[in-house]
RNA sequence: GCCAGGAUGGCCGAACGGUAAGGCGCACGCCUGGAAAGCGUGUUCCCUUUCGGGAUUCUGGGUUCAAAUCCCAGUCCUGGCGCCA
């Protein structure tokens, strides 16, 4: 969140980032008026508190001196203050609460460079990697859904029976590919000098909330046991959206220290996301299901190193597609594409040729979004109490946090299963996985399984 | 799951109804030829231009003029017992 000092002194610049966002319904003169009306009433109660003390205490020396009468009187005017300050305190908590409600739900302030719009079709193209020389898969390349199916690789139907929509096995080489793509992130990210955590699952409503998932976005989350529209508090749990909670908040209310910076932490997890109304072609297969696996890069700063950092952050995961042989495109993501905590984002989307869509290069398929590396600044430290004590400074102050995903898994897979397409309809292991796949070069796919396969006519 | 003990500043740790000792670390200053030692000041948050004030002993309630201290509930930690992949 932003703090209530920087919101009171550059109401303007709040919101300028709101209109950038496009962000409605936070009306900042509420929030300002709030703010004036809670410092009066503190400012009261703090004086009414004053003199309290001052007689408490002086209650205290009557009774050794032993002037039982004096204290007497003084007891009753305590008791008079203490009736006359409940009054003023509780109407200033209510303000104060009211006030930190707000300030919760106000999005980070964008960065000035980043550019204005609405969506992903006004992101700024940095720049595009691979293209040079790319591979040559057939021509009319099938799209990873489809031929995933064929080769039985990917099962959606016994998903669903199992889980529900959006849900689907990995099957045979489909598994062993994921299992490998896992084992080859966590050592490239090992290389670059991450130190690896496996964070727990689930996570409780302070760590969602200092992230910034909760109170605004309840709805996309998995809550463990209650309904979402029930009210919540630190005891709920919540299925791990990105592994970005768990491991923000492992250092949450903590102060780290200097020479501990940065700290880069790489996390593997599974994630849940309920993806309320995101279904149609755009997300057919498995670009966008309920549970996903990825390696998750999170990285504590000191406050000065976090603009560099943020470039060098979006490197460290662009080296897995290098690596893998896959082009892709870098983009600055506008206003109105930014997530809610971040003050500026870079997206990495990986080429996947089969799906010629609207939002694609001029030489057919999809843009798929794999990474998302973010520089938070202070306002996910600030939520979740990071902060750290620079060398020459006496106080703690709240360091910065950025994340990025070292690559969303399934939708590597789309592109691998589709970039790596073979003429006969084999896919083409990429050399950086075969060492994590004992060797194998090539998916040629599996026999079906069960009666279903023999009604179809693909099993005798 | 049961029983017992515990949680105090960045860290350690005292006070156990009368308004948070002390130590360590760190920063700054004094001292010094330079260092060490020593001495002094500072080292949570909020309000306040300043002066200053308020809050804060794990969390939330309660008793009291007054709670770190007493009572209730909860969280976490430690030890013992039990159960268990």
């Amino acid at each position: 969140m932003l703090s209530r000092q920087f919101v009171r002194e550059n109401p303007d610049v709040v919101r300028e980032g709101l209109a950038l966002r496009g962000t409605d319904g936070i009306d900042v003169d509420e929030i300002l008026d709030l703010d004036e009306r809670w410092r009066a009433l503190k400012s009261e109660g703090d004086d009414l508190r004053q003199e309290r003390n001052e007689v408490s205490s002086k209650i205290g020396e009557l009774k050794r001196e032993g002037d039982e009468e004096a204290a007497q009187a003084a007891i009753e005017r305590s008791q008079e203050l203490k009736a006359e300050l409940e009054e003023i305190e509780q109407r200033a908590d209510e303000l104060e609460a009211e006030l930190e409600t707000r300030l919760l739900e106000v999005p980070n302030v964008p960065q000035d460079d980043v550019p204005p719009g609405d969506g992903e079709l006004d992101n700024e193209e940095v720049r595009r990697c691979g293209f040079d020389d790319t591979r040559a898969f057939p021509e009319d390349v099938r799209p990873h859904y489809d031929i995933g199916e064929d080769l039985e690789l990917l099962d959606f139907e016994r998903g669903a029976k199992v889980a529900g929509g959006g849900f689907y096995f990995l099957k045979g080489d489909a598994a062993r590919l994921e299992h490998a793509l896992i084992q080859f992130m966590r050592d490239v990210h090992r290389e670059q000098g991450y130190d690896e955590v496996f964070p727990p699952v689930p996570v409780n409503s302070e760590s969602m909330t200092g992230t910034g998932q909760l109170p605004k976005f309840t709805e996309d989350a998995y809550r463990v046991g209650e309904s979402n529209d029930e009210p919540y508090d630190d005891d709920d749990l919540w299925l791990c959206p990105t592994a970005e909670v768990s491991v923000t908040n492992m250092y949450r209310d903590e102060i780290l220290l200097s020479d501990d910076l940065p700290l880069k932490h790489q996390a593997y997890s599974p994630n849940f996301r309920r993806e309320a109304g995101e279904h149609g072609t755009e997300t057919r297969g498995i670009v966008r299901s309920h549970q996903f696996n990825k390696v998750e890069l999170v990285n504590f700063v000191e406050p000065d190193d976090s603009d560099e950092r943020l470039k060098e952050l979006v490197s460290e995961a662009e080296e897995v597609l290098d690596r893998l042989g896959l082009p892709y495109r870098v983009t600055l993501l506008c206003g109105g594409d930014m997530t809610f905590a971040s003050a500026k984002t870079y997206d990495i989307e990986v080429w996947a040729p089969a799906d010629d869509m609207e939002y694609g290069p001029e030489r057919g398929g999809r843009w798929l979004e794999v990474s998302s590396v973010s520089n938070f600044e202070a306002f996910q430290a600030r939520r979740a109490g990071l902060r750290y004590r620079p060398e020459r400074h006496e106080s703690a102050e709240y360091l910065h946090t950025l994340n990025g995903s070292g690559t969303a898994l399934p939708r590597v897979v789309v592109a691998i299963m589709e970039y790596y397409q073979n003429d006969d309809g084999t896919i083409t292991v990429p050399e950086a996985l075969r060492p994590y796949m004992n060797g194998q070069e090539r998916i040629e796919g599996h026999d079906p399984v069960g009666e279903s396969a023999v009604g179809a006519g693909r099993k005798e």
